[in-house]
DNA sequence: ATTTTCAATACAAACGTTTGCAATTGAATG
DNA sequence: CATTCAATTGCAAACGTTTGTATTGAAAAT
């Protein structure tokens, strides 16, 4: 069935039918009405690929994920945002396509590609680009883009970014703690040098200095962010330990692999060490002690990372200049066991 | 840059360029490669609408998922096939949009849907498609299309499908708990009665029954699939375990409820109960105690199931008929803490 | 009664490919 | 030297839309 199949029995020229079902106004209602029902009734779907020649407007977004494919607890993470987009997205009749920004295989640019081959309406990136190729060409090609989740520093200073505010995420981690009467405090970190740990540990510290409770760098034990290096980590330092109450870990995943060498090593969290993780990721609650962490709003990115992203792309339809927008989200601290309330 | 573009380039016609870039033996070595160089120093990409306007060929695949999209444990089995299924088929440049089967708001199904707009290549189907409408079509218009990772017993007798042997899965639990001699043996069952579990526990009492070893209506205990619900069960029923020696728990995400029960309880896993789960969830390696547990290999089921619908997708082209076939996988048992090797 | 205006509709070109068929080569055959 | 043939290449229609422009007919303005 194509329009002007529904031309004929509608006894109306092809151009009508297309101007009806795209909603102009320059169709009269009854006409328009006719047109729509006879549509209705064969399930009539426009063609993408003639309508894409034409408008290059597919009602495709892709989403571009960073390449640790293989790193597993960043996977759920961005499958459950992957999931969120999906759901939203699905509202707005837009299709999603996932892809990394480079084909592994081939080493193509799937951005780049993508948009020549499919003429893709909009692009949300869940990593930084950092190589100048991609910026640009998406630049000049006037893709509507945007950047999810990402701490804005690494992104250029008029892109558009929706992100979660780590800092204060590191910032209420320490008040939880603080406010408990827990002082005596340790950090996990990461070793990778993301700046969104970095920014927790920033905000972490604020507070700290804010109430000038003593927080140095031989209370930051930097390590991989895996199970096994908390794991270790902790097993290790095990004498150290004795000496805080409190411990800071920069993601969920080290925090399970603390906890374990606590119980291993006669540890009581949270009686003699508090823990605190970061993320959120769902097991954190199946965990034993159930993890006290600060949460990451998934479904609030997403749902506003898609908004803004519609909006972009109906601002460029519409031919508006439009400003960039830095969008940014208040995460919360969820308790558990392993800090009571 | 358009395949007239290159053809202007190169002084040739473009239906030359077309056939070289589609590799038709059509175009003399030499043309085809002046042509091609052109293309490669370009960079050069179909454009898909135009293309898939006349071939219906988009390089797109669908992969459609179930709605249980809050279903923690399954979100991360199916996010996890879906980033396997990503990376195979970016070797083979195609895209991948995922989606429901229905789309929650407006009802419209979306695998006739994306068929009618965008000419879809091929159609993985990751849960049963229960309503005859879709089947109907599916059939009708000739897609390509293939069952992954359910039990066939759902499927119609005809269609392709690439599973994992449940009920083998089942049996070599059984087989690894008696060859310990753990004969005192109980079952945590799944009360939605999917047959993948209904396989599971059939192999489980198989070989049970072809080594005489009591197990009987008692032994198993129906509950829904998840972590609470494997807790409370094991809670409840504390004084009953005492009569058993080991726990098949057909899905993970129950065994580590029970793990945690036991563990408040004062049960020793592995040695007042050994536990035997079911999936290998990431999770599993990671809790405590580590679970042994059925592998289900998602790495294969997804590169054979690729495989397979390529084959398909070509078989198609060719207008070659084809036989549709059954790909069986076996799974194995890994083992961890909860049983030990 | 004639012209102007306007809403509604029709016409036709364009989007970038693919592909059956025709035309052109140059060489091989009779 | 005329003919056949195969290998290349060119031509043009087709795919299903969108959209600027032209046409229509009737109402409004002169």
């Amino acid at each position: 069935m194509r329009i002007i199949d529904i031309a004929r029995i509608a006894n109306v020229h092809v151009s009508t039918v297309s101007r009806s079902l795209n909603n102009s106004p320059l169709v009269s209602e009854e006409t328009s009405a006719r047109i729509k029902k006879i549509a209705e009734e064969n399930g009539f779907e426009f063609n993408a690929s003639a309508r894409g020649l034409i408008t290059s407007r597919v009602g495709t977004i892709a989403v571009i994920l960073p390449h640790n494919f293989d790193q597993f607890p960043v996977t759920v993470f961005h499958s459950e945002l992957h999931n969120y987009l999906r759901m939203i997205l699905e509202r707005e009749d837009y299709d999603l396509i996932v892809t990394f920004h480079k084909n592994r295989f081939t080493g193509v640019n799937n951005i780049i590609r993508l948009f020549k081959r499919k003429k893709i309406d909009g692009i949300i990136l869940i990593h930084q680009v950092h190589d100048d190729e991609t910026e640009r060409f998406m630049k000049e090609s006037n893709i509507p883009f945007i950047y999810a989740h990402y701490p804005p520093e690494n992104i250029n200073i008029n892109d558009d970014v929706v992100y979660v505010d780590h800092f204060h995420g590191g910032y209420i981690a320490a008040e939880a703690f603080v406010s408990r009467g827990i002082l005596k405090l340790l950090c996990l970190k990461p070793d990778t040098g993301d700046t969104e740990y970095k920014l927790r540990l920033k905000g972490f510290e604020a507070y700290l200095k804010e109430r000038n409770i003593p927080f140095g760098e031989k209370d930051i034990w930097t390590i991989p962010p895996t199970f096994e290096a908390g794991f270790n980590e902790i097993k290790r330092k095990k004498d150290e330990i004795d000496n805080y109450q409190g411990l800071f870990a920069l993601t969920d995943f080290t925090a399970y692999g603390a906890l374990q060498a606590c119980r291993e090593s006669g540890i009581s969290v949270p009686n003699d060490l508090a823990v605190i993780g970061y993320d959120d990721i769902k097991f954190s609650q199946y965990i034993s002690p159930a993890l006290t962490t600060i949460h990451q709003p998934i479904d609030q990115i997403a749902k506003i990372t898609c908004e803004r992203l519609i909006e972009l792309i109906r601002n460029k339809e519409r031919g508006k200049k439009w400003e960039t927008k830095r969008i940014l989200i208040k995460p919360e601290i969820v308790f558990r066991k392993s800090l009571l309330l």
